[in-house]
DNA sequence: TGGACCAAACTTGTATACTAGCATCCATGT
DNA sequence: ACATGGATGCTAGTATACAAGTTTGGTCCA
């Protein structure tokens, strides 16, 4: 059993965001309006700087402000909520040093995944990568941004799994959530189709083995991002820090 | 102003836990508990297995139970409690492919920051590092097992800040929350004055620029713990799970 | 003595009420 | 006109009350 609700999320002034929460009566509350929460901050469908007012939201979708605090509480520890004790609750600003610091720890985290899964690099899990790849493709063929988005987050999940380190994903995770909006930013460049290229440059190192040249690959792919950012800083101004 | 409680948080049938703590009024409420409770855990003075009733400890310690849920909620986060909705909350276990993907973690992180500090090692921060490491040698040799941990702690930090990288820190932090438990176990093996000998060769190495030895050296010092895990199975099954 | 059942005492999840600090705006006084 | 002070309504932090489910322990009956 579940219900949708709308829940307007517009900053005084500015335009107004609609956030659209399913509720399902099996999960928490909690749980789903952080999920939710994330997902709008991370897509930028809740830019940073507008307010995450307590009380409007657990008014809008009609529950208590204790879920809601809950939630707010679990994304600050992620970095995308800023508390201000009697003044107010924002999404984060991007944080050039942080997303300095988090870009380090994800590619860090990710070549050093991709080492080990080289080390059992075996045509099922390459199959595997290569599906979700191709299904990467194609969300972006039919214009789905959203399912292109979550498909790359599996993609480079793969690794994890082929090394049997999936435990290490929920860190790369959360480092990833902390630098996601500028990858965001950054593919308003129309450089989405370079993305699916470079993913399968990746794969095509490990196929023949190449550990070094997939991590050269990987580094390359996870860099351009940084990059683009540097001429973002004027058209987004608003949404950097620091 | 400040004031002391003594929080009693043994389980039933275990011996009593005493954790104290030191409240004050300018800090909110909740990152106190949390911090207390995370060091208890951490320690060990809080097994795994013992139960975190959100009303006890917020009886014992007189607030309410707002402020301990939110420090239990991020405490979930950190892997440190597991919450069984309608059942209780109980410090967690220690998971044996946690402690496997998050000492990779820890590792792949720390050996890369490394690396980015050797390229800027100079004699000023080379002495700030082996200052921290004079000091925990003097707690050692003091017998103060905390201010002993507390100063490893500085140590592996001190690269952050040497590497320019302090927000990696957070993230190895958390990793590192996720092991540490381990590292106190094995630290009950009479092993700490050989943690003062490895930290030194990881500086030495640094010294002479030589950061294929210090990465070895520090991949070596990071090493010796899960392998004595292995033997610590046994006495503390308890402890463990998966 | 053993088993079944029920009640009471726990647990966490959620809702509501209250507190204290801060901002804004309007009225009042100079 | 301008500055100041205060009422008002916002914020998050904390306290308390209620709901719903689980465990536990004891009692009653066979």
């Amino acid at each position: 059993m579940s219900e949708a609700l709308e829940l307007d999320v517009g900053a005084a002034g500015d335009a107004l965001n609609k956030l659209t929460i399913v509720f399902d009566r099996r999960r928490q509350v909690g749980d789903q309006i952080y999920d939710a929460l994330k997902k709008s901050i991370v897509s930028l469908q809740l830019p940073p700087g507008v307010s995450i007012s307590e009380n409007r939201i657990c008014r809008q979708i009609g529950v208590s402000r204790t879920p809601v605090r809950a939630a707010i509480i679990r994304l600050v520890e992620d970095g995308l909520i800023e508390v201000f004790p009697q003044k107010g609750s924002f999404v984060a600003p991007i944080k050039l040093s942080a997303v300095r610091n988090n870009h380090f720890t994800r590619k860090a985290l990710e070549i050093a995944v991709l080492g080990r899964a080289c080390l059992v690099w075996t045509p099922e899990v390459a199959a595997r990568s290569r599906q979700i790849l191709m299904r990467q493709a194609a969300a972006l063929a039919e214009g789905d941004l959203e399912r292109f988005h979550d498909l790359d987050e599996a993609f480079h999940r793969s690794f994890c799994s082929a090394a049997a380190l999936e435990g290490v994903w929920s860190t790369i995770q959360i480092a990833k959530a902390r630098v996601d909006r500028v990858h965001r930013l950054a593919s308003g460049q129309g450089r989405l189709p370079l993305v699916i290229t470079e993913h399968g440059d990746i794969l095509e190192a490990l196929d023949v083995g190449d550990a070094e040249r997939a991590a050269e690959r990987l580094d390359y792919h996870l860099e351009r991002a940084p990059a683009i950012m540097e001429t973002l800083l004027g058209t987004y101004e608003k949404y950097f820090v620091e």
